[in-house]
DNA sequence: GCATTGTCCAGACACTACGTCTCGTCTAAG
DNA sequence: CTTAGACGAGACGTAGTGTCTGGACAATGC
């Protein structure tokens, strides 16, 4: 569809994304011109296989951003990945805990909950972060499908609170918390209810496919966090 | 395409509700002493069966409700229904317009856009008619699996946005701007803008499962609409 | 060094739902 | 009475599910 798997700058799972094999390719296991790269091993041995894993879960995010939740199955992602569908099934219950690996590991990286100086500056750039990650990052389309996965389906529902949307608003909460110790922000709600109120119309945004009305970030921390300084 | 999945009689799940069938019972057509109720027909002939057509809708929205959207199939409802799964694919394409259909005239119903009296206190008596409805109303759940489809799947998106979401915008957006004009509030962002500001909390809270926080409609409405009298 | 152990690929398997199709039945319209 | 169209029943090929073989392979441990 785009040629190269799609996002362009997008370092992807991080720092193993410049080594990606390209969509149509037979999988992880490139043949290489064998005098170039005698390193490449086919099997790992014993132990579990690091550059099989890589493969499932690029193959995963890639399948998602180009043909969406709703045509993502074990069997493609297997084929993407070059890897039998036994491979996927011995470490994965099922492909929404494999795209949970993929959003746990992303937004750690791209929209790192600010753990120091609980300041109002830091909070609006932490929801501007988050507004562009859910909007125009590809990685964001993982969190969305996550959240509706969520609504079909109550194993899903439930590990997605256990492994991602608990500790992050764990994480949020306590910045919230400090910053309203620090005297930065006053909102009339709880940390809870603020950062729902926060969040929320980011979220919805994002799912409803409109674009993110100028200003909404701003005026919703200026308005709700009412912050002292400002 | 939709020729005629519409219902126009269709009084909606509410006076209908009454005489549901039961769960396990073999379909609409529950067998009477025959002699109680001649009027009874086993089929209408020429015309499309409103019977059936109620039917599919109602064991629909129940098995949506009973067992989720993710193990909602074409054959499961026909089966309730005690209908053929070919009358139901006679007349929807999709589950999801069988969805479509009864969350239009349910919310109608249950929510309506007040459309006249465009006043601060309407505003926030339809907000918190939404939260319930969104949080608490099983036909509510509808509206949640509608919102997570539409991310799985490009044509549910499409349909739901041209069908739902829309014309709703459409209504709340005059309701606003009316109430602007009449200075009953004054927002800081655009009456879409608002309108996102304000449902999203509403909306995440729904789908993340959380209970809505005490208070948070009101804040909501308190903070970013900044009512002239308030 | 050699058997053990566990991963890996490959593919078969029964199962379920999909959406299409054909059949025969039935009833209201003409 | 004829006929058109909806209906129930169920067969059909396709596709994905999750499980379960088999055989190849490499790291580990004795």
């Amino acid at each position: 569809m785009d040629g190269m798997s799609g996002r362009s700058g997008w370092t992807g799972r991080l720092g193993i994304a410049a080594g990606r094999s390209a969509p149509g390719a037979g999988g992880y296991r490139a043949r290489m011109p064998a005098a170039s790269s005698p390193s490449r091993r086919p099997h790992s041995g014993n132990r579990r296989d690091e550059s099989a894993r890589l493969a499932v879960l690029h193959a995963a995010d890639d399948l998602l951003v180009e043909h969406g939740f709703g045509s993502l199955t074990v069997e493609a992602i297997a084929r993407r990945a070059g890897v039998a569908k036994q491979t996927i099934y011995r470490w994965w219950p099922s492909k929404v805990e494999i795209l949970l690996d993929t959003l746990i590991e992303d937004s750690d990286k791209r929209i790192p909950v600010p753990a120091e100086k609980p300041t109002a500056a830091n909070i609006r750039r932490y929801l501007r972060g988050f507004a562009r990650f859910v909007t125009r990052d590809p990685a964001g389309k993982v969190l969305l499908a996550l959240i509706a996965e969520a609504q079909h389906d109550a194993d899903t529902a439930t590990s997605f609170h256990k492994r991602y949307l608990g500790p992050r608003r764990a994480r949020e909460r306590e910045m919230l918390t400090r910053a309203i110790e620090a005297g930065e922000v006053a909102p009339r709600l709880g940390a809870d209810a603020t950062m729902d109120a926060l969040v929320g119309p980011i979220v919805y945004c994002a799912l409803t496919g409109s674009s993110l009305p100028r200003g909404l970030v701003d005026t919703l921390v200026d308005d709700l966090l009412r912050p002292a300084t400002d």
